[in-house]
DNA sequence: TAGATAAATTAGCCGTGTCTAACTTTTGAA
DNA sequence: TTCAAAAGTTAGACACGGCTAATTTATCTA
């Protein structure tokens, strides 16, 4: 769960100028109340500073992770789509495989798109 | 959870002749009351037929849920080692990735390793 | 075959992540 | 500037998957 908050909140900062619990429902497709549940809990996690009512900022511990686990995420879609898969699925299982991919396994798969691309 | 159990099942059953609880909580590394509790719910779901203190057999749906998982799994196991990952990390790893893998998804896992193996 | 041991179950607890209903705070428009 | 709408929170419920402690059933062995 951490992860794909930070991930988020990470991406609407850019994108927006902050992060609104409004629109992480809306992305992760889940209701208000559960947002601020899981904010309180990242806040107790230390990722994330906040006061209520307000929009959502993340400590320097949660803006490592997220870079961190935004990286992971790239990696793993740009991945899937050198193998010919489509930007939709390739987004879609990305979601899902990024969370199980060990060090190992992410330099396995950034090592074969390099080959990928010399050889494109 | 059910996939995972109903692989395991499977499995068990071809090797040791019947699955037991025993086993299950030590493969999964759980205590046996949860495999009490999760055997149940796979019931509840019609994937195991079982009676109380016997063997675990899997129904007509929970084979033919086995043998898909069972057959997915040993695709991205066989995917991860044809990008040179060793065998502990591709068993570890694909235990996670299995379950958020499309059928496109697997469907390139297969494509590519059918190139790997002929430009091997 | 009786009794000890191993296996399985039941009861009851906990944390996570979800929900709805009801309430509070913030905001923006008349 | 007030007040309605939007945003956020609180309270309380639920399912899932895990645990321990206590009990029951099955199995094995002396």
């Amino acid at each position: 769960m951490a992860e794909d908050y930070v991930e988020l909140i990470a991406e609407l900062i850019e994108s927006r100028g902050e992060a609104r619990p409004v629109e992480i429902a809306e992305r992760f497709g889940v209701k208000p109340p559960t947002v601020t549940k899981n904010i309180s809990r990242l806040k107790a996690a230390g990722l994330v500073r906040r006061e209520p009512y307000r929009a959502i900022f993340l400590t320097d511990a949660g803006r490592e992770l997220a870079e961190a686990c935004r990286r992971r995420h790239r990696i793993v879609v740009a991945f899937l789509l050198s193998l010919g898969i489509d930007e939709e699925t390739a987004e879609r299982d990305a979601e899902g495989i990024e969370h199980h991919v060990s060090t190992t396994t992410l330099e396995a798969f950034e090592h074969a798109l390099l080959q990928s691309q010399s050889g494109k």
